[in-house]
DNA sequence: CCAGACGTTGTT
DNA sequence: GTCTGG
DNA sequence: CCAGACGTTGTT
DNA sequence: GTCTGG
């Protein structure tokens, strides 16, 4: 799952690695981005967009509803709830690397995962537009994870390099066949190793939240 | 038409 | 609210 | 994802 | 346990 990121870049070199403008506002570098806070979102219009918006929705459910962040890529096209989102509204998040926890015991350590062939990347999503009653807000894609990432974590989030991000923005295609055509795997390599828990309070920022602790593998994202 | 499900984890 | 299954 | 709150009154 | 806020 990817609940933790970083984006840890200015916004001019976001624009410049996605070629997409900056629609509104302004970001800062961050090592810690959290579900509820308003991140920079690249859409296709015309053209190139980044958009703000807040990271989760509220989803219906029972009686009630649920805060969700997350979609299931095997899924994500044929549940109601997100199926016209999937179809209409495919975004893609700017990301520099993510963080997952580990259980181990009753622990839950923290894990820095990033792509030193891709220092910058992106990862589907979805969105709802905004409306009169809501401001714009998107999931993150997730996905079976590959390599050395399955010794941490059953999931992470779909990445995309700048073919991936074309694949996953362009054309007509159901969002099955594309969501096929965006996981073939490309093979680049993965560094992880674990980190401060300093990086579970969402209050807490800064380039020494990435900093390595123990090092565990640099090996091949897609074996 | 109505009834029932609808999201993610992780744990048991 | 909205989709699927019956 | 994690952290932190989680009830009611009435009074200041 | 479950919800909210970040």
């Amino acid at each position: 799952m990817c609940g933790r990121y970083s984006l840890a870049v200015s916004t001019s070199e976001i624009e410049s690695w996605f070629k997409a403008e900056l629609e509104s506002g302004d970001f800062s570098p961050t090592w810690n981005a959290a579900p509820g806070q308003v991140l920079p979102v690249m859409v296709r219009r015309d053209r190139s967009w980044l958009r703000p918006m807040r990271w989760g929705f509220q989803v219906a459910v029972g009686s009630g509803s649920s805060f969700v962040i997350n979609a299931r890529t095997e899924t994500v096209g044929s549940k109601s709830s997100f199926k016209h989102l999937a179809n209409g509204f495919r975004c893609v998040i700017p990301s520099t690397g993510f963080y997952e926890w580990q259980k181990r015991g009753g622990e839950k350590i923290p894990y820095y995962i990033h792509f030193p062939d891709l220092p910058v990347y992106g990862m589907a999503g979805i969105y709802r537009p905004e409306t009169l009653e809501q401001e714009s807000s998107f999931l993150i894609l997730t996905t079976e994870p590959k390599g050395i990432i399955r010794s941490i974590h059953d999931r992470m989030p779909l990445v995309l390099d700048r073919e991936g991000v074309e694949e996953w923005l362009d054309g007509g295609m159901d969002v099955e066949v594309r969501l096929n055509l965006t996981e073939q795997a490309r093979g680049f390599r993965a560094e992880t190793y674990t980190v401060s828990n300093r990086v579970n309070r969402v209050g807490v920022n800064g380039p020494e939240l990435v900093r390595e602790e123990r090092h565990e593998a640099v090996w091949t994202l897609f074996d």
